[in-house]
DNA sequence: GAGGCCATAAACAGGG
DNA sequence: TCCCTGTTTATGGCCT
C-alpha cells in the first residue's frame, strides 16, 4: 500500500553508495530481510509495518546522533526536517582530522610510522565519527523523506487498496479509514517519542562511559558507535595495528546488540533489532559500550573491554560496587546505575572532568612545544609509545623491562594503560632520561630515591597489574613494600610471592626466575629478618638495616647529592607545573578530579607527595640534618609514621613503620591475602 | 679501573 | 622423589 519499494530501493542504494559501511548494510540486509518475509500481496501491511518499524528503530539511532552532534556543534535546537546536508563536524573531531582519510592515505601513514597505534587509534575513530555522520547524514535524510512521503500518502488516501491487517483480519473500509488516522496518530506519537528517546539514549550513552574516554581523545560518543561502520580496509588496519581482537563482520547476529538495550531495545517493541552496532574492534582494550554476545568471542575477552567494570568492580565513579563476573555487573549497571537525576548529574561530570582534561592536555602539549623548542631537546618519540608521566624515570620502565627480560616479554608501547596518562598522544613528558641521559640506563629506585615506592605502586596499580611493565624498583624495595603492606608487617614467602603476582603483571612471568630473585635478596639483605612462627618462618622487615643501607655515600657523595637533588628539583616543578595547569584549568584535585578518575586521582596523589616531599624537604635541610639521613629519607618521612623510638638510637628515623598503606589507593581493611592469587600461573 | 649495587643463574641443603 | 624454602656463590651489567 505504502508504495514502499520505491523510496526504499532508493534508500538501499544510497546506502551501499555511501560505501557499503557495515552498519549500513546490515541496516539494509535487515531492511531487505524484512522486505522478503513480505512478498505475497497479503502480507504486505505486515512487512511494511515491520519494516516500518525497523525504519523506526533505526531512525531512532540515527536522529540521536545526529541530535548529539547538533549538540556538539553548538548546541543548534534540533530540528525535526533536518535536511540540510551541511556536515557538522564535532570541534574535535574538526580540529583533529578535517577530512576523511582514504584507506590508502591510512595505510601511507601505518606505514611511515608516524603514528603510534593509540594515535592511529584516535585517528581511525575520528575517522569513523566522519564518516558516521556523512552517512547518517543521509541515511536520515532518506529516511524523511521516506516517512514524510508515507504520511502524505496515508493522508492523501491515494494508495488503491489499503490492506491494514490487524489482528490477521482484514478491516472493512470504514475501519480502514479511521486505522489510517490511527496510524497518523501513532506515528506523530512515535516522533515525539522518538526525541525523548534520544535524550534517553544519550543519556544512557554516557552512563555507559563513553563519555569517559581518556584525554586526548575527543569526548565524542560517535566514535563507538561508529565501531561497527568503518571501511572494511579500516578494519582491517586496525586489525594488524592492534592485534586486537576483532569481531568478524560477516554475519548479522541479532544478539549483537548493545549493552545499552535497555533504552534502544526496550522502547521498541522486541522485534530483533534491525540495526547491529557491530562491536568492531575494541580497541585499545578501551570499553566500548558494546558488549557483544556472540558465542564466537568468549565473555571473559569482553569483561575487560568494559571502562566501567574491571578486575571485579564496578568503576562507575564513586561506586566500586564488586561484581563477581560480567553479569552481574551488567545487572547491578542497570539496577544501580540506571537513568536518574543521580547519575545524569555523574555524567554530567564526568563529561566536564573530560572536558577539562582535554583542555588541559592541549595547554600542557602546547606548553611542552614550547619547552622543548626553547630547550632545543629533539622529540624524543615523535613516533612512539605513550611515555607515563610518572614521576619515576619513564624510561627507565621500558629499559629496564625490556633489558632484564630476555623472554622478549610484551613491553610495547601498546600496554593496556600507562601510568598516570592512559593515553597520551605525541611526547607527552620529557623524561628524565631524554634530559639527563643520553642512551640507555639502568637504574631501580628503592624507597631511598625520590620516588616512594608505595606512592608509586597505588598510583600505578592498575597499570601494574595489567601491564607487563617491570617496575622501576628493586627487589629489595618491593619486598620491603610487599611485608609492610601486611596487616602484620609480616609475610611468609608464598605470601611475598603471591604480592609480586598479585601486584605486577610481569611477575607472572618467568616464576622460577624472579622468585629466585626473591629468595636470594631475602637472605642476602640483612634489612630482612626471619622470624620463626608457629606455622612456619614469616620475613619481616628491619627499617633500620633498610635505611642504613646506604647512608653514607649519598650523604657523602656530592655526585649522589646533587643527583637526588637534581631529580627532586625536576619533579617539583613538573608537579608544579601540573598543579597550575589543574588550576588554571579550575580542576578542582580532590572532588571532580578523583571522582572516579584515576588519572586525575593519581595526579592528585602524587602531586600531593610531592607537595609532602618538598616540604619535607624543606625541613629536613634546616633542622633535620642528621649524618646518614638521606634526602629521599627525610622525605621519606613523611610517608612513616612515628613509633615510639629508642632514645639512644640516633641514626634517623628509625623504627619506623611506613604507611605505604595510606595511598590513595590501599585500604587498610582489605584483605589482600584472600583475594584469588593467580598461583596457577606459576 | 675500582668498588658497589643489582639482577640473574645455579648449586646445595633441609624439611614436609 | 619431588617440591618448597633458604643459603650461598658466581657472573655480568651499570653506575659513581
Amino acid at each position: 500500500m505504502m508504495q514502499e519499494s520505491g523510496p526504499e530501493t532508493k534508500c538501499n542504494d544510497s546506502a551501499v553508495q555511501n560505501g557499503g559501511s557495515t552498519g549500513n548494510h546490515l541496516l539494509e540486509c535487515s531492511l531487505r530481510e524484512s522486505r522478503s518475509n513480505g512478498e505475497t500481496p497479503s502480507l504486505e501491511a505486515s512487512a511494511a509495518e515491520l519494516a516500518h518499524f525497523q525504519q523506526h528503530q533505526a531512525l531512532q539511532v540515527a536522529r540521536q546522533l545526529l541530535i548529539h552532534q547538533q549538540q556538539v556543534s553548538g548546541g543548534k535546537t534540533q530540528k525535526r526536517n533536518d535536511k540540510q546536508p551541511s556536515l557538522q563536524v564535532p570541534v574535535s573531531v574538526a580540529m583533529m582530522t578535517p577530512q576523511v582519510i582514504t584507506p590508502q592515505q591510512m595505510q601511507q601513514i601505518l606505514q611511515q610510522q608516524v603514528l603510534t597505534p593509540q594515535q592511529l587509534q584516535v585517528l581511525i575513530q575520528q575517522q569513523q565519527a566522519l564518516m558516521l555522520h556523512q552517512q547518517l547524514q543521509e541515511f536520515y535524510k532518506k529516511q524523511q523523506d521516506q516517512l514524510q512521503l508515507q504520511l502524505i500518502q496515508q493522508h492523501a488516501g491515494k494508495q488503491p487498496k489499503e490492506h491494514i491487517l490487524q489482528k490477521g483480519f482484514w478491516l472493512p473500509q470504514q475501519q480502514q479509514q479511521q486505522q489510517v488516522t490511527t496510524q497518523q496518530l501513532a506515528f506523530q506519537q512515535q516522533l515525539l517519542q522518538m526525541q525523548q528517546l534520544q535524550q534517553q539514549n544519550l543519556m544512557t550513552l554516557q552512563r555507559h562511559g563513553l563519555l569517559s574516554l581518556q584525554p586526548g581523545q575527543p569526548s565524542l560518543p560517535l566514535q563507538s558507535l561508529a565501531q561497527g561502520m568503518i571501511p572494511a580496509e579500516l578494519q582491517q588496519l586496525w586489525k594488524e595495528v592492534t592485534g586486537s581482537h576483532t569481531v568478524d563482520d560477516g554475519a548479522c547476529n541479532n544478539h549483537s546488540s548493545l549493552d545499552l538495550s535497555t533504552t534502544c531495545v526496550s522502547s521498541s517493541a522486541p522485534h530483533k533489532p534491525s540495526l547491529l552496532l557491530n562491536p568492531h574492534a575494541s580497541t585499545n582494550g578501551q570499553a566500548s559500550l558494546l558488549t557483544p554476545k556472540r558465542e564466537s568471542v568468549s565473555h571473559e575477552e569482553y569483561m575487560h573491554s568494559h571502562s566501567l567494570y574491571g578486575h571485579g568492580v564496578c568503576k562507575w565513579p564513586g561506586c566500586e560496587a564488586v561484581c563477581d563476573d560480567y553479569s552481574s555487573f551488567l545487572k547491578h549497571l542497570n539496577n544501580e546505575h540506571a537513568l536518574d537525576d543521580r547519575s545524569t548529574a555523574q555524567c554530567r561530570v564526568q563529561m566536564q572532568v573530560v572536558q577539562q582534561l582535554e583542555l588541559q592536555l592541549s595547554k600542557d602539549k602546547e606548553r611542552l612545544q614550547a619547552m622543548m623548542s626553547h630547550l632545543h631537546v629533539k622529540s624524543t618519540e615523535p613516533k612512539a609509545s605513550p611515555q607515563p608521566l610518572n614521576l619515576v624515570s619513564s624510561a627507565t620502565l621500558s629499559k629496564t623491562a625490556s633489558e632484564s627480560s630476555p623472554q622478549s616479554l610484551p613491553h610495547t608501547p601498546t600496554t593496556p594503560t600507562t601510568p598516570l596518562t592512559p593515553i597520551t598522544q605525541g611526547p607527552s613528558v620529557i623524561t628524565t632520561t631524554s634530559i639527563h641521559n643520553v642512551g640507555p640506563i639502568r637504574r631501580r629506585y628503592s624507597d631511598k630515591y625520590n620516588v616512594p615506592i608505595s606512592s608509586d605502586i597505588a598510583q600505578n596499580q592498575e597499570f601494574y597489574k595489567n601491564a607487563e611493565v617491570r617496575p622501576p624498583f628493586t627487589y629489595a624495595s618491593l619486598i620491603r613494600q610487599a611485608i609492610l603492606e601486611s596487616p602484620e608487617k609480616q609475610l611468609t614467602l608464598n605470601e611475598i610471592y603471591n604480592w609480586f603476582t598479585r601486584m605486577f603483571a610481569y611477575f607472572r612471568r618467568n616464576a622460577a626466575t624472579w622468585k629466585n630473585a626473591v629468595r636470594h635478596n631475602l637472605s642476602l639483605h640483612k634489612c630482612f629478618v626471619r622470624v620463626e612462627n608457629v606455622k612456619g618462618a614469616v620475613w619481616t622487615v628491619d627499617e633500620i638495616e633498610f635505611q642504613k643501607r646506604r647512608p653514607q655515600k649519598i650523604s657523602g657523595n656530592p655526585s649522589l647529592i646533587k643527583n637526588i637533588q637534581t631529580s627532586h628539583a625536576y619533579c617539583t616543578p613538573l608537579n608544579a607545573a601540573l598543579q597550575a595547569s589543574m588550576a588554571e584549568n579550575s580542576i578542582p584535585l580532590y572532588t571532580t578530579a578523583s571522582m572516579g578518575n584515576p588519572a586525575l586521582t593519581s595526579l592528585a596523589s602524587a602531586m600531593r607527595e610531592e607537595l609532602n616531599g618538598v616540604i619535607d624537604h624543606a625541613t629536613s635541610n634546616g633542622s633535620d640534618s642528621s649524618p646518614g639521613r638521606s634526602p629521599m629519607q627525610a622525605m621519606h618521612h613523611v610517608h612513616v609514621k612515628e613509633e615510639p623510638m629508642d632514645p639512644d638510637d640516633n641514626e634517623g628515623p628509625l623504627s619506623l613503620v611506613t604507611t605505604a598503606n595510606q595511598s590513595p589507593d590501599f585500604d587498610p581493611d582489605r584483605d589482600y591475602e584472600d583475594e584469588p592469587v593467580n598461583e596457577d600461573m606459576d
